[in-house]
DNA sequence: GAACCGAATTATGAATGCAGAATTCAATTT
DNA sequence: AAATTGAATTCTGCATTCATAATTCGGTTC
């Protein structure tokens, strides 16, 4: 069962507040086919065959023509002239590209947040942060998974750059579909944490410095263990 | 870019001869659409009725449909459910948000540069930017800002991240459309000039460090430049 | 038996048609 | 006369249909 809160953008979030049901059919395509595409149920280099997905969504493949157009300009699927789309491979070049693009901004959030957060906002983070180690004390991969992602999310949110934040879930989004493929050791849950608490310590400074330079180091470290996984040791299941 | 891959000469040949057509319509109505949002034919604000366009183009509602889903994702138009689509406004807050965010995508290109260009490319540059002199020394507005753009994009495509080369690019066509807008004054050329020989300078000692700042230096400045004339103060909401 | 060519099938790209929402405009009411 | 309501028109969203390129499969030839 797909339930899409935290793991999907920004649009989903605020739609889900707002009315249950979309306003448009395509809208509603693109997150139920991004999910598909996360979760791996449409695994990476699969095609994708127009009528088998129309027949499963119950829709006409206009609307999902024009879904498809939207997924490609996220880099999720490749969309090849008169010889149809398909989900776009993880290559593991691309990967490293998309953290290292991912780390620079980061970096500007760390720089920005510490300039523009108010003392509740640094205790929301807190209390994000505490959520999130008692979940990994529990062993609660999903959660923690989660928890994670929405610290992050809510850190970069917080920089008030709506420009920054609407790309960083771009390419959080990206990223998504490589960890859940990778689902990376234990021990680095802890280096994690152990991170994050010097992120939050660099936050309650407001040294924007040192807060970039520890988000940067982060993801740093969090792509080189997800490469490890994609790249040396093909793990599937 | 396209599949040119041709071994059979004829079919290419044929193609190349008559006109450089795109395989899909769609493709082609994005690049024409955008265009003209980015040469203010269709000014910020500005409704699309699609029939209009239709009519424009000699073409159907669903290529133009497919092409508006693509702007949106680029931030170009806006798609308002049921009540059709507009030329997205330029905003001084998101421009200086814009511009933030560019600034972070050059210090990584900076950085990544200087590790990773070779001499020939140094001199490609280079050669690129005393174009460009020429080209300011000759008053030459129209030349001179292309090259400039060249000059960025060349660089940032030599740091050999293609995501970032992406982003970067995507993220130069929404500024490029504030940037027509708002023909900043000439002496501003000069200092763009010298911080172009100051780029170079970092360049050619492959200090990337010092690139990088000097990149998100000129990007602070350019932005504000352009901001000054667009209305906004540099920081207003 | 393998390679090659061509017709049949299938899938994609684009056009047209149809239902419903939004806007417009005129008529009615206060 | 101004405001409001509702009918008519316009436009968007989606489904359906048509055309064309790609793939598949069967037959032929060497």
């Amino acid at each position: 069962m797909v339930t899409n809160a935290g793991v999907l953008g920004r649009a989903a979030e605020k739609q889900a507040a707002a009315k249950i049901k979309r306003a448009t059919l395509h809208d509603e395509v693109v997150s139920r086919l991004r999910s598909m595409v996360l979760e791996g149920e449409l695994p990476p280099g699969a095609k994708i065959p127009e009528q088998q997905i129309c027949a499963l969504f119950g829709i006409s493949r206009t609307p999902l023509r024009e879904a498809l157009k939207v997924l490609a300009s996220e880099g999720l699927i490749e969309l090849r002239p008169n010889r149809g789309s398909a989900v776009a491979m993880v290559d593991p070049a691309e990967t490293a590209a998309l953290f290292e693009v991912k780390g620079a901004l980061e970096e500007l959030a760390g720089r920005l947040v510490c300039a523009r957060i108010s003392d509740e906002e640094i205790a929301e983070l807190e209390a994000l942060h505490a959520r999130m180690v008692e979940q990994h004390r529990a062993e609660n991969r999903a959660a923690y998974f989660e928890s994670n992602q929405l610290f992050h999310r809510r850190l970069v949110e917080l920089s008030r750059n709506p420009v920054l934040s609407a790309t960083y879930d771009g390419f959080s989004t990206r990223i998504l579909r490589v960890r859940y493929a990778a689902n990376y050791n234990h021990d680095r849950w802890d280096e994690s944490v152990a991170e994050h608490e010097e992120i939050l310590a660099a936050l309650r400074r407001r040294d924007g410095e040192d807060l970039a330079r520890k988000l940067a180091e982060h993801n740093r470290l969090t792509g080189e263990a997800i490469m490890g996984h994609v790249g040396g040791g093909s793990d599937r299941r």
